[in-house]
DNA sequence: ATGAAAGCGCTAACAA
DNA sequence: TTGTTAGCGCTTTCAT
C-alpha cells in the first residue's frame, strides 16, 4: 500500500503552442475553439493576452488587477471587461518572483490533532478578509517541523507561522532573517521572531493542585514520546532547554509530586496519538495496588486515550481520575467530560497571524505573548475511591 | 475580535542590495557577515552565486539540483559542496514558472472535521516518499470551495485533490482543462477529472437497516444544512443532481421510511459543526411523545453533537439510538460508542493521491473509485425502549 | 495617464 | 560534458 509506480515526474507542461504570432488563446471562452476538445491541456490566459485584447500594455493591466495609482476608469473598465471575459487568473509563482506570493504558510506537527484543528480555524477565520491565503503543511512526524517549514519558505510564502517545539532557535533564527515567523507555544526569547503560546506553568499548577486537593496522592504523568524517529536529524532535536510546553508541564508535575515528598511516575505516550495512549496507559491499570489514582496527561488526545483504556477497563474517575491540557471541543462532551486546562487554542491562531501581519508590516522588535489558562473541572476528576 | 490594523500590505520584499558587482551573499554562514546583525531581511543564495562560487554555469548548478543527465561526479562534487556551504534552496516559484511546483493541493470543506484529518493523514502518507509536497487550503465556509480549489490553482499546485460536494462539475471540468484533479465524495460522472468516494448508498442502506431491525420506526434524519451562506455565488450552489453524499444518504432515509409507510422527519443541522448539532436535536427531545427513538445523522461530527444533546438531556440509547457516517476515530471510543458507517477515508486520502498521480503521469481517461462501506455496531444504538 | 523595457530565479533547447 | 541563451508571467522604474 503506498507503493507508488515510478512514473512520478509529472508530464512536461509545455504545450505544443509555438505560434507566438499573436494568437489569442481564448481560454475560458464556451467555445471550444478550433482546438479538438481532447485531452491536451489548454493554456491559461497571462497578461499578456489580456493588454492585446484589451489594446493596451502589460504594464496597465497589471495596475488595474493591483488596485495601482494612475489608471483612467475608462481603461479600467474596459480591461475589467476582458479579465472576465478570458477568465485571466494572475499567477502566484509569477507575481512571488518580484514581490510576495500573497500566501502565509502554517506548519503543524500533527493533523487530526484537535488542538492543532482549532488553532488553524483561528487562524483561517483572521485572515478572511485579508487578501493573503493560508496553506497548512501537514507532517508525518512531529520530528520533521523543520522539513515542513522549509518547505513553505521554499515556496516563497510571504510568513509563517509554525508549531515545532523541537526545532533547533538558532536554526529559526537563521529562517527568521529571510522571512517573518511566528512560532506558536514557544516560549523561547529570540529577537527575530514572535511567540504565542499559553501558560505552560500555571495551566499545570491547576491541574497539580486540583488533583491534590481531590486527594490524589499516587499521580502519574502521561507525557508524549520523544524517542521517536530517532534518526540523527541535524537541525531537530530534544529540547535542552526544557521550555518547550511539555517539557514545562513535566517539570511542574515533578515539582508538585517533590513537594509533597512523592515518588513521580512518568509514562512514555509513544507517540501523539490516542491510540499510543491508550496502549501506555494499560498496563498501568493491571495491578489494583500499584495502579494509579490519577494522570495527569500531557494533552488531551492523550488524555482521551487515557480514558479509552480506562473506561474499556471498566474503571471510572474514582478509579483513576484524568486531567489534559488544550480543552479540546470533545472535552466538554458530556460523554467524555475531561478537566482540562483551556488555553484558548482558537485564539492563539488568531494571535499569532494578527503579529504575523504585523511583523510583515514592518515591525522589527520581537513580541511574545502568552495566553492566560482556566482549568476546566469535569466529570474525569474525582476524589479518588478510598481502598 | 479579528479585526487586523490596516497595515496588511507587506514591505516590500526588495533589499537595499543594490551592489550588484559580484557580491556574494554568503547566505547561512555563521559568521553574520559585514552586515550588522540589524534587521534587514538578507537575499538567500540563488543558482547563480552558486554558479558563480562553483565557476560553472547555471545550467550546471540545474543539472545538479534535478539530478539530470550529463554531469561529471566532479563538478557535482564541487557544485553540491557549494550548494551546502551556501545554504542554496531552489525557489519553487521559479521553478513553477518553468514546469512544475513539486506541491499538490488539497481543499478540504473544513478544518477540524476529522474524517477530513484522516483523509488528509492518508494523503500525506502516501507522498511521503515522493518530491511533492502537499498542501492543505482551509476554508471556512463549506460554500467556499471553489474559492479554495481556485486559489490553490492560481498557487501553481501541480494537481488538486478537492471535497467540494457543492461545485458544480462544469466549473471542475474547465479547471480540470488545465490542471490534474481528483474530487472525492463526488459522484458525477466526468471525463476530464477523477473521483473517490465512499459507496453512500449502500452505508445508508446498512443504517436504516440496522435501526428498524433493532425495532426502530420513529426515525429522524440529521441532515447538514444547506441554507447556510446563502449569498448567491456564482459556481456554487445547491447540488441539483442530489449526487453529492449527503443527498444519497438522505434518499436512502426517505426510501426505507417510504417503504415502510413512516413518516420522515429531517432535521437540519445547521451547519457542520457539532455544536450545530447539538441545537438542533435538542428541542427533538423535550416532548416524550414525539421525540424520535432514533437519529441517523448524516456523519458522525453531527452524530457526536446528537450524542452531545442527548446524554445532556438525562437520555440514553434506548431512549434515542444514534447512527452516524464516517467512523471517525472517536466514534470507537467506549465512552461515546457510536455506531457508523466506516468508508475508509483513511485509504479514500491515499487513492485520491494515487489517481492524482497517475493523471499527472499522463492518463488522460477518467477513473471513478467507490470505496466498500461497513457498518460498525455500537452502543449508540439499541432495541427502543418500549413505551 | 500610459507604455517600453528590464529583470525576478529558474529550466531547457541548443551550441560548443 | 559543459556553457549560452531564450524565455516563463509578472511588477516596476522610467520615459513619454
Amino acid at each position: 500500500m503506498g507503493r507508488l509506480r515510478l512514473d512520478v515526474n509529472p508530464a512536461p507542461a509545455t504545450t505544443p503552442a509555438d505560434a507566438d504570432a499573436g494568437a489569442h488563446p481564448d481560454a475560458g471562452e464556451e467555445a471550444a475553439g478550433p482546438d479538438g476538445e481532447g485531452t491536451l491541456r489548454r493554456r491559461s490566459a497571462t497578461i499578456q493576452d489580456v493588454a492585446d485584447e484589451a489594446g493596451v500594455s502589460r504594464a496597465a493591466v497589471s495596475k488595474v488587477i493591483r488596485d495601482a495609482y494612475g489608471v483612467s476608469p475608462e481603461m479600467r473598465q474596459r480591461v475589467e471587461a476582458v479579465i472576465a471575459r478570458l477568465d485571466y487568473r494572475p499567477r502566484v509563482a509569477a507575481r512571488a518572483m518580484r514581490g510576495s506570493s500573497f500566501t502565509l504558510g502554517l506548519e503543524i506537527p500533527q493533523i487530526g490533532n484537535d488542538f492543532h484543528s482549532v488553532m488553524a480555524a483561528g487562524a483561517t477565520d483572521f485572515l478572511a478578509e485579508t487578501p493573503y491565503q493560508l496553506v497548512i503543511a501537514p507532517i508525518r512526524d512531529p520530528q520533521e517541523g523543520d522539513k515542513a517549514i522549509q518547505s513553505l519558505a521554499d515556496r516563497q510564502v510571504d510568513g509563517i507561522v509554525a508549531v515545532a517545539p523541537l526545532v533547533s532557535s538558532d536554526w529559526l533564527d537563521r529562517l527568521a532573517e529571510r522571512i517573518p515567523v511566528v512560532m506558536v507555544g514557544r516560549h523561547d526569547i529570540s529577537t527575530r521572531y514572535d511567540t504565542v503560546a499559553g501558560d505552560d506553568e500555571a495551566g499545570a499548577e491547576e491541574v497539580m493542585e486540583h488533583l491534590i486537593e481531590l486527594g490524589h496522592r499516587h499521580i502519574a504523568f502521561l507525557d508524549i514520546d520523544r524517542r521517536r524517529g530517532q534518526g540523527g536529524r541535524s537541525k531537530t532535536f530534544i529540547s535542552p532547554t526544557g521550555r518547550d510546553p511539555h517539557a514545562i508541564r513535566r517539570r511542574v508535575y515533578h515539582e508538585h509530586m517533590g513537594a509533597l515528598g512523592l515518588p513521580p511516575r512518568v509514562v512514555n505516550g509513544a507517540g501523539h496519538m490516542e491510540e499510543d495512549a491508550a496502549a501506555a496507559v494499560r498496563p498501568l491499570l493491571d495491578d489494583d495496588e500499584s495502579r494509579p489514582t490519577a494522570i495527569f496527561a500531557g494533552h488531551d488526545t492523550l488524555a482521551v486515550g487515557a480514558l479509552r483504556a480506562i473506561a474499556a477497563a471498566g474503571l471510572d474517575a474514582h478509579d483513576v481520575s484524568v486531567a489534559g491540557f488544550d480543552d479540546i471541543p470533545i472535552a466538554s462532551h458530556p460523554m467524555i467530560s475531561l478537566t482540562s486546562v483551556d488555553q484558548q487554542g482558537y485564539a492563539i491562531g488568531q494571535e499569532a497571524i494578527r503579529l504575523l501581519l504585523e511583523r510583515m508590516g514592518g515591525r522589527t522588535e520581537a513580541v511574545r505573548l502568552q495566553m492566560p489558562t482556566t482549568l476546566r473541572v469535569r466529570g474525569s476528576t474525582a476524589p479518588p475511591r478510598r481502598r
